[in-house]
RNA sequence: GCGUGCGUAGCCAAGAGGUUUAAGGCGACGGUCUGCAAAACCGUUAACCGUCGGUUCGAGUCCGACCGCGCGCUCCA
């Protein structure tokens, strides 16, 4: 039975969509004001990927929106620094961020709508919340009408009487005309006249932070929909303030399930540019890292605990990833006999109950790896006193594809072509070998290795790869 | 300051009252295999589960205090 922690009442449910068989699921993405950071992708690439690809596994259709937020005051900022559009801006980090996340091994979202594209969607939420009582207008900008909302704060809990005044200095300092401090925006009126803006029904601004969230989400998924998803620190004000919006807007009841990710540290402190230990996907990529483990280790520690990112441990996940890798290969290229092994049939059952067992229970991905280890160490064992018969090497691989489809973690083997002067080295090193001219063969070898190729010499022929 | 979460072997970490004499990965050391390697496997290594106190027949697991770290308190994944 899958459950999911559901923040909303602070404890673990069973996960019962609203259409049986079908999983509506927003999660929340980047703001592309600049390249994004591996936080960032632990839980838009890692997180939300497994998220969606542990729900296709369990049978259900999924509808995955995962927003790009390309207005926000930084991008404002930024791009008129440079001279740009709003768009020619945002667009190359746009473009880099879906890079990045093909390259962590995460499947696109069915939709990734832009903000900007939304206006209209927007203007008409904010319209309904005005006609409702729930937002005013001041000086050409609009509120939401926190008194209005008598559910406010029913997802972060927040008690405002405790610290919200004495808090936050910002309260008091606001430039904008507000009924209430607790009051945020829904529409900016335009500043000044070189001030990006949307010309509306309700006037020349730009839209607030939180309400073009309810708008794709509602505009993709529904008014009611199952899981909305994103990070930790989105749970106040962001996730309040879009359950506020969307169900003052409706009357209805906004995402059923709301998760959240944990921050990950780097070397157990928090990750921040002061403290130079803020890294990109392309920071780690320069640095020689392999992407695949990158995504081991971000996936490696369950969603909603605070990873410790090191350099250390992302070495370890190579190796950890490496040997996956080699894993499969082997067994796929393994000659075996036909029939099975029952004490194999038993060993991935076993794993297979483990991993979904793990997966069930809130995502536990730490456990689903174990059970995947689990099970590469017992095949590998059988291939090693060759009692791995033609049915377990075809069920393995086949379950490990399984398992894969959801954790994405076996590293595709590189393109099989060798150039024909290497392939003709290998093939004279074996020659070599079988005249037991050894000192020709390790030469051969040494002379490979220099070019990058590790050999591997093996009962099933010999099994090359890149350095 | 208020709120909230975390602190488990050299490193990353699972586990949340009794089959835990604490998963899994990485590392280190020894061995098997190999012409030698590589890969793989086997074995060893290594944790009084932050500290102190409490509850309980029994506590990494519950409660309290303290120390350290993260996050939130309307910029943030």
């Amino acid at each position: 039975m899958l459950k999911f922690f559901n923040t909303l009442s602070g404890q673990l449910e069973e996960f019962r969509p609203m259409v049986e068989g079908e999983a509506k699921l927003y999660v929340c993405g980047p703001t592309v004001w600049d390249f994004a950071h591996i936080g960032n992708f632990r839980t838009m690439a890692a997180f939300g990927d497994v998220l969606r690809r542990y729900l296709k596994y369990r049978g259900y259709s999924v509808t995955h929106v995962m927003n790009i937020t390309d207005v926000e005051d930084r991008i404002i900022k930024f791009s008129a620094e440079r001279g740009q559009t709003i768009d020619e801006y945002t667009s190359k980090y746009t473009e880099a961020f879906l890079e990045d996340f093909d390259s962590l091994g995460a499947e696109r979202p069915e939709v990734t709508p832009r903000a900007t594209r939304h206006i209209p969607e927007m203007v008409d939420i904010i319209k309904r919340l005005r006609d409702s009582g729930h937002a005013y207008e001041s000086e050409g900008s609009y509120y939401y009408r926190i008194g209005a909302f008598k559910d406010y704060g029913k997802l972060s809990k927040i008690n405002f009487a405790g610290n919200i005044v004495g808090g936050s200095e910002r309260v008091a300092t606001d430039r904008y005309e507000k009924e209430d401090a607790r009051d945020f925006a829904l529409w900016k009126a335009q500043d000044a006249p070189d001030e990006p803006a949307w010309d509306t029904e309700i006037g020349k601004g730009r839209p607030g932070w939180h309400i073009e969230c309810s708008a794709m989400s509602m505009k993709y998924l529904g008014e009611t929909f199952d899981i909305h998803a994103g990070g930790i620190d989105l749970v106040f004000p962001h996730h309040e303030n879009e359950i506020a919006q969307s169900e003052g807007a409706t009357g209805r009841p906004f995402a059923r399930y709301w998760l959240h990710a944990e921050h990950l540290k780097v070397e157990g402190e928090s990750m921040s540019k002061s403290l130079g230990n803020y890294y990109t996907f392309r920071d780690l990529q320069e640095k020689g890292f392999n992407p695949t483990a990158i995504r081991y280790l971000l996936l490696s520690v369950p969603y909603r605990k605070q990873l410790n990112f090191t350099f250390e441990g992302l070495q370890g996940a190579e190796r950890t990833v490496e040997s996956l890798r080699t894993f499969r290969a082997r067994l796929r290229e393994a000659r075996t006999e036909p029939g099975s092994n029952a004490g194999l049939k038993a060993a991935a059952a076993r794993a297979l109950e483990e991993f979904e067992a793990g997966m069930d229970d809130d995502l536990n991905t730490s456990v689903a790896l174990a059970a995947v280890h689990g099970l590469r160490r017992e095949t590998n064992t059988a291939l090693d006193s060759c009692v791995l018969r033609e049915d377990d090497r075809r069920d393995i691989l086949a379950l490990l594809e399984r398992f894969n489809s959801v954790l994405n973690v076996f590293p595709e083997d590189e393109a099989v072509l060798l150039d024909e002067y290497i392939q003709r080295l290998i093939d004279e090193r074996q020659e070599a070998r079988h005249r037991r001219d050894f000192a020709r063969a390790d030469e051969i070898r040494d002379q490979l290795a220099e070019r990058g190729i590790t050999l591997e010499d093996t009962r099933d022929g010999v099994r090359w790869k890149r350095k």
